[in-house]
DNA sequence: TTGTAAGCGTTATCAC
DNA sequence: GTGATAACGCTTACAA
C-alpha cells in the first residue's frame, strides 16, 4: 500500500493540513514543525499522488506536444527547446507523434482534452485553423509553430518564410543563376506557401519573369523531392539550380543526380530550408536556410507556461530570424 | 465551467453510474440509453477528466521514457517504436531528455514517481543499478533498452552487442585488416564493454593479439571521437581500420581525415554501430551495424504494457539481431 | 438494467 | 500556527 499524506502527519504528529503546507513551501508554519515533517517525508519516501493533486488543483503541470514526425530533426530540434523550458519550470511534457496523419493529429488532441495537459504545443500542425481556435475557445493555451492564428489564447512562434525564401533564391541569383526551379512542400502548408512568395519576390526583384512550369511539388520529404525533381527533369526545361522548400526534399535531388551523373554544384545548385542534421554532412554540402529551432521551441514553451499561470499581455506573435548557410552546393568552383 | 459527468446525467435523466458504464463500454447498459447517453455526451463536448479517473482508477495511462538524448537518431528511432505501441493501446508517453546528465535522470525519476506514470523505459540509463531495483521495488513497472538488470518488474530489451561488435571487426578482418583501433564509449557503460568484449573476441578468433594501446575512448559522441583519434594518430602507431563502438564518433574520425588529408577508405577503413541516419548520406558511405531500434522500442513498450496489465510470464529479457550493414567506407576499391 | 453513496488523496476554507 | 472538513470528478460496491 502506498504512503498518503495522512500517513505522513500520523508519524509527524500534525495534520495532513500541515503536511501540505510543508510540501508546498507554505511559509506560514513554524520551521520546527517544518524540519519534523521533512524528516517523516524524507524517512517514508513519501512523494504526493499526482492525480489527487491535479483533481483538487485543476491543473497538471504538463504540456502536450503534438509534432509531425519526431524523427526529422527540425521537428526534434523544438521539442528539445520545449523540453528544456519545461523541465527548468517543473513542467512534464508529453509527446505526440501524428506521422503527418491529420486523423491521428485530431485523435490525440481528443486524448488531451481530457485536461491532462494544461496547454497544447503543435508543430507543423495540419488541423484545420476553425479546430485550433476551438481548442482555444475549450480554454486550452493553445501554443503554434510554423503557422498563425490571431486569438487570445493563441500563442504564435514562427520565422519570416517569405524573407528566408528571398534570401536564399537571391543568393542563388547572386551566383549567375536565372533560371531556378522550386521545390514547393505540402500545398496547404503555410511554410510551404510562404516559401513560394519568397521565391517569386527574388526573382521579381531581379526581373526574372516567374514561371510556374519551374514549380515542383515535393510534399517536404525525400521521396516527394526526388519524384518531384525526376518529373521536372522529364519536362525538358532549361535550369541551373533549385531551390527546396526544405532540407529533406533536397536529398532526393542529390539521390537523383547521383543516379544521372548529374555533378553538384557544378551542373545544378542547389539550396534547402531548415539546416538539417544531415546537410553538413552531404557531398557537397547543402546550403540551406537556418531556422532557430531550438529557440523556437524555448520560446513557444516560455510563452505558453506564462500563458498558463495567467500571467496577461504576452506578445500572441514572435518572428524569430533565420539565415543564410552558404555551404558548398550553391557556390560555383567552392572546392 | 467544465462539463462534469453529472451535468452530461442529468440531461440525459440517467444516474452518472449510467454514463460512467456508457463511457466505459459496459456492455450490461441497453441500447437505447446508451444512444441517449451518447447523443448527450457528443452535444456537450463532454470529455472525462483524466485527474478524477486516475485518481479512482490508480492508474493514468500513461508511460514514461527517460531518454539521454532526443536529438540521437539511435534515441529518437526507440521513442518512435515506444510512441506507436503506446498509442496503438491508447497509453500516452511523456518524454523526459536528460542530456546524458545522471543527475537530471533523477530528477525526472523523482518526477515520475508521483504516479503520473504506470511506468518508465530507461534508454541507455546511466543510473546505477541499485535505484532502478529501487524504482521496480516500488512497484512501478521498469522497461530496460541498452542494459540488463534481472528482476521482477524489470523488463530487458536488447540486441547481442558482443556479437554485433565481433561481425564489425570480422568483416574488417576479412578486407585483410589486422591492425584495428577500437574507438569505445561511456567507460561504464554496458553497450560499450560488450563491443569491446566482441572486438577482442574477433581479433583472437583470428590470432591478432589484442593490444591494449588500440584503444581509446570517444564517449560516444562526435566530439569525443575527433578527440579520440587524433590522440591516437599522436601517439604514431600503425593501424589500417577502426570499428567506432557508434556511428557518431565515427563522423569525428572522418571530420579528422578530412582536415588531414587521410583518405576513407583507401587509408584507413572504417566501420561504426548504430546506422544512425547521417551515416547513409556520408562520403564515403559509412558500413555500420544496424541496430533494430524502432522494433526495441515496440518491444520493450508491449512488454510494459502487458505487465503494467498485470499479466503473468512475461519473458524478462528480449534479444534482438543487429546485424551488419556494408557500405563504401570499409571496403577497398569499392567506388 | 439502473441508481445511491462511498471513496480515491489532495488542498482550500474556515475555525481555533 | 495549526487543524477539521468539504470538495475536486470520477468509478464501483451494493441495492433496488
Amino acid at each position: 500500500m502506498d504512503i498518503k499524506i495522512v500517513d505522513v502527519a500520523k508519524i509527524a504528529k500534525v495534520s495532513p493540513t500541515t503536511v501540505s503546507r510543508v510540501l508546498n513551501n507554505n511559509p506560514i508554519v513554524k520551521p520546527e514543525t517544518r524540519d519534523a515533517v521533512l524528516k517523516v517525508i524524507e524517512e517514508l519516501r513519501y512523494v504526493p499522488h499526482a492525480a489527487a493533486k491535479n483533481l483538487r488543483q485543476q491543473k497538471t503541470m504538463t504540456i502536450g506536444v503534438i509534432v509531425s514526425d519526431i524523427k526529422v530533426s527540425y521537428n526534434t530540434d523544438i521539442v528539445k527547446g520545449i523540453q528544456t523550458k519545461a523541465y527548468a519550470q517543473k513542467y512534464k511534457v508529453v509527446i505526440c507523434d501524428t506521422q503527418n496523419d491529420l486523423d491521428i493529429e485530431r485523435e490525440y488532441l481528443r486524448l488531451l482534452m481530457d485536461r491532462s495537459v494544461d496547454g497544447v504545443i503543435l508543430v507543423a500542425s495540419l488541423l484545420p485553423e476553425q479546430e485550433i481556435v476551438d481548442l482555444a475557445e475549450r480554454g486550452l493555451a493553445v501554443g503554434l509553430i510554423g503557422r498563425r492564428i490571431d486569438h487570445d489564447n493563441v500563442l504564435n512562434v514562427h520565422t519570416d518564410n517569405v524573407k528566408a525564401a528571398k534570401d536564399a533564391v537571391e543568393h542563388l541569383i547572386s551566383q549567375g543563376h536565372r533560371d531556378i526551379v522550386f521545390l514547393s512542400g505540402y500545398a496547404n502548408a503555410k511554410d510551404s506557401y510562404d516559401r513560394l512568395e519568397g521565391y517569386i519576390k527574388a526573382l521579381g526583384a531581379h526581373s526574372i519573369p516567374f514561371r510556374p512550369e519551374l514549380v515542383e511539388n515535393g510534399n517536404f520529404n525525400e521521396t516527394g523531392g526526388y519524384e518531384a525533381f525526376k518529373r521536372l527533369s522529364g519536362k525538358g526545361l532549361a535550369f541551373t539550380a533549385v531551390f527546396s522548400a526544405n532540407d529533406e526534399m533536397a536529398l532526393g535531388v542529390y539521390e537523383y543526380c547521383n543516379q544521372n551523373g548529374i555533378s553538384l554544384p557544378g551542373e545544378l545548385a542547389i539550396i534547402g530550408v531548415d539546416n538539417d542534421r544531415v546537410s553538413k554532412y552531404l557531398t557537397p554540402s547543402l546550403s540551406t536556410i537556418d531556422q532557430p529551432k531550438y529557440d523556437m521551441g524555448l520560446l513557444v514553451a516560455d510563452k505558453l507556461i506564462r500563458c498558463m499561470n495567467g500571467e496577461m499581455g504576452i506578445p500572441r506573435l514572435s518572428v524569430l530570424e533565420s539565415h543564410l548557410v552558404i555551404r558548398q552546393s550553391s557556390v560555383m568552383y567552392s572546392r
